[in-house]
DNA sequence: GCATCATATCACTCCTTGCTGATATGTTTG
DNA sequence: CAAACATATCAGCAAGGAGTGATATGATGC
């Protein structure tokens, strides 16, 4: 049945765009890669200009960092992460515009509380 | 401080950019628009072309049409539905052209895992 | 080498959310 | 109106993941 082998066929692309929308699927997250986008930063600045606590930024950024969402570099005792890639603030620019046309719809959709 | 501004300024859109990603980040939901992005279909037909429940359909179908990602026309006894603009399509485009990029990356990251 | 600062990791708890099975609503046909 | 089919809803369970506080690692300067 060809339905079976299209579905196969799609199912790792699937979770791939699953796994990496899970990745971009947090506030926090979404808060370290917003200001990232405005340039790189160590991870105190990192905490100061999102409010989150350290130990949080240091986890979601391992988990940016395995995913290949950014990059680091040490500088002396400081870390500098930065986006690893423009096409992330590119994506998120989409999101937006997509956005744009279903906004209202989102924040109505209640299955889905605010975290 | 110019730093709490920007924050609470930013909250709301990273919000909503956080919300549409997590309607997005369940493979389930990615493959109902997967097969709608190939065109519109009614509820027994993407139950059979991906394989999933017939209930958990609903469910998934009800949070896209909440979210405004989809929408429905009835038709007799059946409900079809459709992708609500072809940005979703688009938006799905630019996350495997980022996954061209980091996707080993994604692979490789244990914190989220296989749903 | 010791104190200090920057960052990472660990153990734990709570909440969210996805799935299932059963059932309800709604629509068509005879 | 009754039967059959299409879809939606509900209750309950199980697991994933986020946040916190304490602590460990690593680097710098005195």
């Amino acid at each position: 049945m060809q339905v079976f082998a299209d579905r196969n066929a799609a199912a790792a692309g699937i979770e791939r765009r699953a796994k990496l929308f899970r990745g971009l699927a947090d506030p926090s997250r979404l808060a370290i890669l917003g200001v990232l986008c405005e340039g790189p930063l160590v991870v105190h600045e990192i905490v100061k200009h999102t409010g989150l606590s350290q130990p949080n930024v240091s986890n979601h950024l391992r988990c940016l960092l395995d995913c290949g969402l950014v990059a680091s570099d040490r500088d002396g005792r400081f870390i500098r992460y930065r986006i690893s890639s423009p096409r992330i603030a590119a994506l998120l620019n989409d999101v937006d515009a997509l956005l744009d046309v279903v906004a209202e719809g989102v924040g109505a959709c209640d299955n889905y509380r605010e975290a």
